[in-house]
DNA sequence: CTGAAAGCGCTTACAG
DNA sequence: CTGAAAGCGCTTACAG
């Protein structure tokens, strides 16, 4: 057990002068001399002080807490939004208050109350993402909110969500600069992946091309529809030489369709998934699969960091924000395919 | 903006007691007539009372905040474990401060003099895992300290692990109860790992069995190892009908050797892994890998009540805890292996 | 059964 | 340049 904490009370008193004094030296305010600054500061360096920040926060009406709702933790990709953000928070000596409001908009309102109860600094909200308009709760508060990976219905709140039409826009380049022109679009129909085809249109358009096979094939989000729609491209005749997909799990299914049709990746067919879903596992060296990563965990981060500027009176922007995505090379857009025959245990390998 | 928040001063007023009786009724203490009670009770509920937290732990001396040390949270591993925690404190309503110590010794001491500054009601401490013990930092703080995923280097603190023996033991009683006979063993060399190996040895040794091939093989946690090891035992000629496989992706490097090997899953050989890697994504009806969950969620949780626990002053354990392992039944051990013959982009599906 | 008072450990005008 | 005092909004002995 560590000694009981010293307080200013106990410096105030052997360096002889007053707490008020003790506390604007130690907040490096006001008018003092050299020489008893020097040595209050001496003094709680020496008695290792260090303010009580619970009375702190009374004092000065501010708990340096941050309460954080998210609408579904167990959802991955809000779980990584929200891994963002504590970095930031605590990188800012600010503790947050996580509630997982599991979709219910009955918890959603007690954790609100708990929250103002905590007398909370700032909320941040992370909603399930782009596709649902997240019912502001900014009123419900006298300290900022933000909004991050979904918006808020209120368009003057700030919200930082994941640019998706420039997600499908950033494939197409990708493809297009890899010297693809008969690209096919295989995706799904939620709001996200609209706006990824939305931006892979733009792309083609300014290059004077179109989706492979006249139109975006929409289904589940998973390796069985990316199997069933490439089956279904090769039995129509569609030539196309690049698949989009709207996210890596979808891109496998095309993948492995292909494979099994004997066409190769990436010589017949160029592959760009969405997600970055292995990222935690695969090397850059050693990708198979070129994927553009929404950077979720940074849009966590912005908008913790947003957060904490308004805190600190900054400026602040206002409405939605979008977080630029990255385009993270694998082979199946690879130039030099050369490198691009391993064995179905590597492909597992850099999957999982 | 919500309005300025009500205090005990402004439902004393109202009712015409003493702050001092509100404050009673409020906590549901003290000798209180029934009439002013429910005038208090009724005006609170009203006015929409809720007790500014901040004050409360100035007064009581508790900041109703938990420290969280997280040795590194990049680690997945780590951070569901974190993430079980988290749940058990929010619904304690204990606010969390997470530090994410990145490994380092000295973030580590800056952290927990932060923890100090904010005199946080108790610590908990997520380890890299059972591997290393964590040097203990419970002398550092008035208030309990509990560790989890990895054990404290003093025995006498209450530490929640994995219980590894247990999972060996879990995984060769399936196999010799689906009427496994030579079973081996592919796997690494770290600590947690020889202690699986040590249960099923266990197993075996009760069941009059060993391991086939005469040892464990040890190697990485990759896939490559897994299918390098397979191919090892079938070159030898080593015969067996199971391995138990110290990870889900040695398990699958197995799986793909096996496979290009012409042994068919499970007919010939059952495989039973370690880690319930995809458990966010399959469902429990369409398994490919039977696998050993450690319960990582369950063990931060576990760790997490029981501080909650120690802060109510209930009796608690001390020394090393195990939290049981489960079983998650899959096709790679089923004894029906009809529903076994899946395309691959089944298989992808499955694992991604 | 109820109230006045001190206290938690800071901050912050206000005097001097 | 420095101190005395009030205050943040509660809790908690102590009287009565």
């Amino acid at each position: 057990m560590s000694p009981p904490a010293v307080t200013l009370r106990d410096i105030a008193a052997v360096v002889g002068v007053s707490e008020s004094t003790v506390s604007r030296v130690l907040r490096g305010e006001g008018k003092v001399s050299a020489q008893t600054r020097a040595k209050i500061l001496e003094t709680a360096d020496r008695l290792d002080f260090r303010p009580n920040a619970l009375a702190q926060s009374l004092a000065r009406g501010q708990s340096q807490i941050i309460g954080i709702i998210v609408e579904d933790v167990s959802e991955i990709f809000s779980s990584i939004v929200l891994r963002g953000a504590e970095s930031v928070f605590a990188g800012s000596d600010l503790a947050t208050l996580v509630y997982d409001a599991q979709s219910s908009p009955d918890k959603r309102g007690e954790f609100i109350r708990k929250l103002q109860a905590r007398h909370v600094d700032g909320v941040l909200v992370i909603s399930r993402g782009p596709a649902d308009p997240y019912p502001s709760i900014s009123d419900r508060f006298r300290v900022p909110v933000v909004y991050a990976f979904g918006r808020s219905t209120d368009a003057s709140d700030l919200s930082f969500t994941p640019d998706d039409v420039a997600v499908g826009r950033l494939a197409g380049q990708h493809l297009i600069d890899s010297g693809r022109t008969r690209i096919a679009h295989i995706t799904a129909t939620e709001y996200g992946a609209q706006r990824r085809t939305e931006g892979l249109i733009e792309a083609l358009t300014e290059a004077g091309l179109e989706i492979a096979g006249g139109a975006p094939m929409t289904g589940g989000w998973n390796a069985r529809w990316g199997a069933a729609a490439t089956a279904e491209l090769l039995e129509r005749g569609v030539e196309f030489d690049a698949i989009f997909c709207g996210n890596d799990v979808i891109a496998l299914g095309a993948f492995a369709r292909l494979h099994a049709a004997g066409r190769r990746v990436p010589e017949d067919v160029a592959i760009v998934g969405h997600d970055h879903f292995s990222r935690e596992r695969a090397t850059e060296e050693s990708r198979l699969l070129t994927t553009i990563d929404p950077n979720r965990a940074e849009i966590g981060a912005r908008a913790a960091a947003a957060l904490v500027d308004a805190l600190k009176g900054a400026e602040t922007p206002t409405g939605l924000q979008t977080v630029e995505a990255s385009l993270v090379p694998g082979m199946s857009t690879a130039s030099d395919p050369d490198e691009f025959d391993r064995a179905t245990y590597e492909l597992l390998e850099l999957l999982l």
